[in-house]
DNA sequence: GCGATCAGGT
DNA sequence: CACACCTGATCGC
């Protein structure tokens, strides 16, 4: 076909080859076991998490890129049929293990595609990643930047990993007594976990897919499926709600805790109208924590104005591993690409960084002529996978309301063995693991 | 009966 | 309001 040279986190085209930045499934979209298109470039991380994924995989369609090391692939010209060589690195994206950038260089010019990134500027660890991009940009335009544009908006204001994982550890600390439940999904936010098993010296419950994949990236004592040996327990955020938590806590005093990208509140629902709906109860401003103070609820318990605290029993901390806007804005200036382009897209919420960042684009660059002509290029020949909501909002008001029960999480009965088995791998019984051993 | 896809949830 | 991902219905095979 005409645009098939290279993919990026983008399965339903026809490319000679196909790059994979990480392995949420927002990414992986139409990537299945039974794929034999073509060879998968992706990380060693990566590649050894993709058979969990992905069980009866052809491995032998994996290529794995070391990070930080220039690699070379020849493919056919989709336009005229002759050789051409793209040349890419990866670059760790410091989102979720395994996670990396892409850089690519070809008759396209010279992409970025960052995948979800997080970009921080005061860990060790963020230094090396800052110094591996350097070094491969090695003063060369980027002349599209792909970006992760998913906090791409000033209010998304928040503190690094290290920062919130401290207030995560200050929230357990406040509750010596109470069982912790913290709401993470599927791969990402192990170093919160291992942060917290450190200081507190405490083994952390999670589902057994998840040990599994614990054990897969090399952490062999510190997570347990015992309920017993922990009161700190990971559990799929899917199966996190106010409903849960008040479940549990007719059992015990439990508190959850959401580490994500905002203090966003939690749905509104009935019974908790005066605490949903709006920005949230506390954020990162100017390096502390601020509470807005301006929530006042008729929780009998007592104010719920410690910082994050969502609901008498769950607290949501901006634990984020995606950039925040200054860390987008610093990324920027560091790429200073000659044009750029958001990877999430949705129909409602999609903030095109030229917005807010088009002034911080490289300078003493040829301009929109040497722009376009690399556009065109690369539209016709690479394919960018970007995640997208589009579409929903076009159901019918109809459709939308049609037939929703109301389920009841904690007690549900398994109502069929498929089903049942999803909820397993899943660890969504995770009320059942725990109390009827 | 199966996987793929979609709508609608958490 | 975001993200990541679950569940159930439906469709084509």
């Amino acid at each position: 076909m005409e645009k098939g040279l290279i993919s990026v986190d983008r399965w339903s085209g026809e490319s000679q080859a196909y790059f994979l930045t990480h392995l949420h499934s927002d990414h992986t979209n139409g990537l299945s076991s039974s794929w034999s298109k073509a060879p998968i470039f992706c990380s060693r991380l990566t590649a050894k998490l993709f058979p969990f994924k992905f069980p009866d995989f052809n491995l032998s369609l994996l290529r794995i890129v070391r990070i930080g090391s220039w690699h070379s692939v020849s493919l056919l010209s989709p336009s005229s049929g002759s050789k051409t060589v793209v040349q890419f690195m990866a670059i760790d994206a410091h989102h979720c293990p395994g996670a990396v950038m892409f850089l690519f260089r070809g008759d396209f010019g010279c992409l970025l595609y960052t995948g979800d990134f997080r970009w921080e500027t005061t860990s060790d660890r963020a230094e090396l990643g800052r110094n591996m991009l350097l070094n491969a940009l090695n003063d060369s335009a980027v002349d599209i930047l792909y970006l992760d544009n998913t906090y791409c908006n000033p209010l998304y204001d928040f503190p690094p990993r290290e920062v919130a994982a401290q207030q995560v550890l200050d929230i357990i600390a406040s509750h010596p007594d109470h069982d912790i439940i913290i709401g993470i999904d599927s791969l990402g936010k192990e170093d919160l976990l291992l942060h917290i098993s450190r200081v507190l010296n405490i083994k952390i419950w999670v589902w057994p897919e998840r040990l599994q994949t614990m054990h897969l990236l090399g952490y062999d004592e510190i997570f347990t499926t015992k309920t017993s040996l922990t009161r700190v327990r990971a559990v799929p955020r899917y199966s996190f709600s106010v409903e849960t938590l008040d479940g549990l806590n007719t059992m015990r005093p439990t508190i959850g805790i959401m580490p994500s990208g905002l203090p966003w509140s939690v749905k509104p629902s009935e019974g908790n109208k005066n605490l949903f709906g709006s920005l949230l109860t506390a954020r990162y401003s100017k390096s502390k924590w601020i509470g807005n103070g301006g929530v006042q609820t008729d929780e009998p318990n007592g104010s719920l104005d410690s910082p994050g605290r969502l609901h008498k029993h769950i607290y949501s901390v901006s634990y984020s591993d995606h950039s925040s806007f200054s860390e987008i804005e610093k990324f920027i200036k560091l790429v200073q690409p000659i044009n750029m382009k958001g990877i999430v897209s949705s129909s409602c919420c999609y903030v095109d960084p030229m917005y807010y960042f088009g002034r911080l684009r490289g300078v003493n660059q040829p301009g929109q002529r040497l722009h376009q002509k690399h556009k065109r290029k690369e539209r016709d020949e690479i394919t960018l996978g970007t995640k997208s909501t589009f579409g929903r909002n076009f159901s019918t008001e109809v459709e939308r309301k049609r037939g929703r029960s109301v389920k009841v999480k904690l007690l549900r009965v398994q109502s069929s063995r498929v089903s049942a088995c999803r909820r397993v791998r899943s660890g969504a019984k995770i009320v059942d693991d725990d109390y009827t051993d």
